[in-house]
Order: C-alpha cells, then sequence, then structure tokens
DNA sequence: GCCAACGTTGGC
DNA sequence: GCCAACGTTGGC
C-alpha cells in the first residue's frame, strides 16, 4: 500500500466534482508529464492518496482511492500517456493548506513543497499520518 | 495578474 | 545530442 497526491485545479476539476462520481471514480486523464504519468504507472488498485486543490485554495482537501489502475488515458490517442481511476473515500474534516504545511516544519521534504509543479507524486506514510491528524481524521 | 521554475520541442 | 525558445503551471 503507498500514497500519493493528486493535484487539481479546482475550477478544472474539483473536490465536489469527484464526490459526484460517486464508487464509479473517474479517469485521473490530462496528464502529460512523464514523472507523473510514471508515479501512475506505479499506483496500485486500492493505494490511497490526497486530493489537492492548486491555484486559488492551495489545500488538501480530501481522501480518494485508486479504483483502476494505470491505462491508456482516453482523451488521448498518444500511447505515451496513461492514467489511473479514482475515487472519492472522505473529506477531511478540516483543510490543510499549503501554508500550513510550509509553515509546520515537517516537510521540507515533500514534494509537494519541493517540485510544486509536479501534478501527481507520492506522499510517505509519514506524511500521510501526519496530514490525516492535521485535517481532523 | 505577474513571474519564476521547469518541462518539452525543435533546429542545428 | 545540445541548447535556445517556448509554453505551462502554480505560488504569491
Amino acid at each position: 500500500m503507498r500514497y500519493w497526491l493528486f493535484k487539481s485545479e479546482p475550477s478544472t476539476w474539483s473536490w465536489d466534482q469527484q464526490v459526484a462520481k460517486g464508487d464509479a471514480g473517474e479517469e485521473w486523464d490530462g496528464v502529460r508529464n512523464y514523472q507523473a504519468r510514471n508515479f501512475m504507472r506505479e499506483m496500485k488498485l486500492g493505494d490511497l492518496g490526497f486530493f489537492y486543490h492548486s491555484q486559488k485554495d492551495r489545500e488538501i482537501v480530501g481522501i480518494v482511492e485508486v479504483c483502476a489502475e494505470a491505462h491508456q488515458d482516453s482523451t488521448t490517442d498518444d500511447d505515451r500517456w496513461e492514467c489511473v481511476n479514482i475515487k472519492a473515500v472522505e473529506p477531511l474534516k478540516t483543510g490543510v493548506t499549503l501554508a500550513d504545511i510550509k509553515a509546520d516544519g515537517r516537510f521540507d521534504e515533500m514534494a509537494l513543497v519541493k517540485s510544486s509543479r509536479l501534478s501527481v507524486q507520492p506522499v510517505t506514510a509519514d506524511e500521510w499520518a501526519m496530514i490525516r491528524k492535521m485535517g481532523g481524521l
């Protein structure tokens, strides 16, 4: 079991839209970055991830689960691009903002802090537990 | 809205 | 295979 973080601009695809898809989940498509794609290839059914709102909000809002492993991204014919499907599991009780994470000091090595532009990234078990707690779960 | 960081593309 | 130009992302 590994942990991940999925970044989305809420005006493009928000947590609420993800929740509306229910257990059916939704393709995490549109990723055109090799690093992000490679992480998706590593994902297994049942892996969990944080759902992060970039741009205006800049906070982790919920938890998602991988419900289909990497497959061709249906939004392109280019077979370089694959994606997984994810479904919403539960929202955080309180969102954990990027400012919270940066101010904490324990997350200096976290991809979210170090590689701000990477849209799909790994989260360590420690980071996962600490942020869950900060989010009130 | 601006700008820095970074990934990708294409010419050579 | 290198590197400059360009486009995109995302924090502020």
